[in-house]
DNA sequence: CCGTTAGTTCCGAAGTTCCGAACTATGGGT
DNA sequence: ACCCATAGTTCGGAACTTCGGAACTAACGG
């Protein structure tokens, strides 16, 4: 098994952020990741919404992220944390994360509403 | 020739806006969209920093920023003019377009200087 | 040392992107 | 009215990416 490649902060790009971040699963996991406390192992995050995700998609799904930049990931025994790099990616980028973080809250939101309102369609 | 379709804004999704800007190409020609008073013929984007890019292909790259909610645009005579659609993004997704081109912009900075030489992707 | 759990790798099917060539639409010149 | 030039779009195939099931590896517990 390969040891974790996690690109230094300085080599971090743009287009790598959005791509991986322009996938609403990785994005709710990015998400998810952050708001609890920066520690998850892969496994909690079994499904996004009501989709289950198969192992080996999550596995790339994490690939993505961490090759972006966005989370560390640290094996520990037979399973994997990993801590978001909020702070090294708002230092470099200042307010990236926060806009695309608050577009899909402020859009998860609407989307709900009017999904639950219009039962019949 | 089919009409031009645009999404009304409430409609836009903010996967679709990164999926458009994770593609520095069209980025860089939002950027330039932005820049040039929202006001700009295709054809005077024939070109993304030294890279040429094929007709087929700038055609495609509009219509997925138009599609993406990002840009507007409308046919005068045999020409198509763009205008950013900056002010109702913002408004719906506060933060968000800001954070990505400075993102672009703060990078470009560092990578011409270090290695716009021996970049490879 | 075997079983279980957590994740990764492999690989084929399905989907997406890229770009040259052919096409359409508009306007100007004669 | 006609043709030509210019501006974009559409088509289609090759190259690339993504998805997910099955097989695999790695660490720990009994």
């Amino acid at each position: 098994m390969r040891p974790l490649f996690h690109p230094a902060i300085e080599d971090v790009r743009p287009e790598a952020i959005l791509h991986a971040l322009a996938d609403p699963s990785r994005a709710a996991i990015f998400a998810k990741i952050m708001q609890a406390g920066c520690v998850e192992a892969c496994s909690a995050v079994s499904a996004v919404g009501d989709r289950v995700i198969p192992k080996s998609s999550l596995s790339n799904h994490f690939k993505v992220l961490r090759e972006a930049g966005l989370i560390r990931s640290e094996r520990h025994g037979v399973e994997v944390r990993n801590h978001s790099r909020w702070i090294e990616v708002e230092a470099r980028f200042p307010g990236l994360l926060a806009g695309i973080i608050n577009a899909y809250a402020s859009d998860v939101g609407p989307d709900l509403r009017a999904a639950e309102t219009s039962t019949s369609r």
